[in-house]
RNA sequence: GUGAGUGUAGCUCAGACGGUUAGAGUAUCUGGUUGUGGCCCAGAAGGUCGGGGGUUCGAAUCCCCUCACUCACCCCA
């Protein structure tokens, strides 16, 4: 009986790496064009940490989190947590005013898997710690679009406001009692949520639960003044850098932290999953963990989602790393030679690999071939006794006679 | 936690009215050149037909159980 990776967590063989590199890299690219600085985390930390931040009654915390039960330890559902946990036990904000944080990694939940969704995923999750500003809000958004944009991906922007403590107590209501009205027509899962959370009534699926909550009040209509100027300001401030956008007055969050600003970028390409990079401002969570009262706002991007559109997109040109020179060897003292002189030319900072298998200069060519070789050494018996040998430019077959002595291959290699 | 679907070579899949030795493409290896790659040709190797039980003279094929995976619901990146 083999022993195969647990469901739900995935190796990522050489060839899709190449992808997540590339994510990486632009995604590098555009945080630091935003002045945003990597930070690294640990996986595991304090069940105690996610249920204050994410919320006890959540989906994640309530039955999604791979726990020690005996050490009250929690491997991380999500980043923000652990790096709000990080800014107020370093306090960070004595540092600087304004913290502009990312950190890359898995997270692990224990859902059941499916199309976007493992157990073990990864996530790039921005922070800014420091600001209430909405044109904070609406630069985020515009680096969230702009990262996207050069990965050559197209999603839509949705964006809401969930109000603020004071002002969704008093919508969450009127919402329950438009809800109580035609409960009875309601699915099962909506009248479950009607009691969990009300709000999630907004987002279901089922076409007739859709259709008698269309006219449902609006949380836009019943925000407080202050949050209401917050979300004219964001808009005005995606205008103003012509940030394309919906407003979908039914888009809830599943995270208890999440104030005012929420928004999700969404693909129609990835199953039933379609949010690739989603989050929203958390101002009075890091008071909550015991820091001082400063606003925040970040999202988290799902690589997995990322691979899979890219790999979608066709736009995969999966050329592995290829060598500088490969060493084709014939016979056992030839080998020998070709072994040591290998390890010089690494040493000279070739990339360069050989075959100890023996075999035939044609199948050391094929190989040679395969692993994208620019040139190929040719020695055998011949060439030992001259001290020479053929170097032979796989692109346009030309053959030089060169040394046998890295030095002399090198230069031979940068003239072509 | 719930529902549906799929398990045959490393990978993608044929084969299904039960009937010789289970196939193809691709990848791998060898050869077609005493020592020269891509294309082409020939050959080799590669399988507990997911596992167990049952029906039968005979099961990849029919029945039951089980496991795994996939998609979807819930929820989320």
């Amino acid at each position: 009986m083999k022993v195969k990776a647990l469901n739900g967590f995935k190796d990522i063989l050489p060839d899709e790496v190449v992808l997540w590199r590339r994510i990486e890299s632009v995604a590098r690219s555009v945080l630091e064009r935003f002045h945003f600085q990597e930070i690294r985390l640990p996986v595991l930390e304090r069940t105690e940490l996610f249920a204050r931040s994410i919320g006890a009654g959540t989906d994640i915390v309530e039955k999604e989190m791979y726990t020690f039960v005996d050490r009250q330890e929690t491997l991380r559902p999500e980043a923000t947590a652990s790096l709000m946990r990080a800014y107020v036990e370093h306090s960070l904000h004595a540092v600087r005013p304004v913290q502009r944080l990312f950190t890359i990694g898995p997270m692990f939940r224990r859902e059941r898997p499916q199309k976007g969704r493992l157990r073990q995923f990864h996530q790039l999750s921005v922070e800014v710690v420091g600001s209430a500003s909405p044109r904070l809000d609406a630069e985020l958004l515009a680096m969230g679009a702009m990262l996207l944009e050069e990965l050559g991906l197209s999603a839509s922007l949705e964006i809401n406001s969930l109000g603020c403590p004071a002002c969704r107590p008093a919508y969450r209501a009127l919402l329950l009692d438009f809800i109580a009205e035609r409960l009875d027509r309601l699915c099962d899962d909506c009248s479950r949520r009607s009691i969990t959370n009300p709000l999630r009534v907004l987002d279901c699926k089922n076409p007739t639960c859709r259709a008698e909550v269309a006219d449902a009040p609006s949380i836009q209509q019943h925000l407080c003044p202050d949050c209401a100027d917050h979300l004219d300001r964001v808009r005005k401030a995606l205008e103003q850098l012509g940030i394309d956008y919906c407003l979908n007055k039914f888009m809830v969050r599943g995270l208890d932290y999440y104030v005012r600003t929420t928004f999700e970028f969404v693909s129609g390409e990835l199953g039933a999953q379609s949010a690739v990079c989603a989050g929203g401002r958390y101002d009075g969570l890091v008071e909550s963990l015991g820091g001082p009262a400063m606003p925040g706002i970040g999202f988290a991007v799902g690589l997995e989602r990322l691979v899979l559109l890219l790999q979608q997109h066709d736009t995969v040109s999966s050329s592995g790393p290829s060598i500088d020179l490969f060493l084709a060897a014939l016979g056992d003292a030839a080998g020998e030679r070709c072994f040591r002189l290998l390890h010089e030319i690494r040493r000279a900072g070739l990339r360069a690999d050989m075959d100890y298998g023996g075999r035939s200069l044609k199948s050391q060519m094929k190989q040679a071939d395969k692993a994208g070789a620019a040139h190929v050494l040719i020695v055998g018996e011949q060439e030992l006794a001259r001290g020479r040998a053929p170097m032979r430019n796989m692109m346009s077959r030309d053959q030089v006679d060169v040394a046998l002595d890295h030095d002399a291959i090198h230069s031979a290699i940068d003239r072509g």
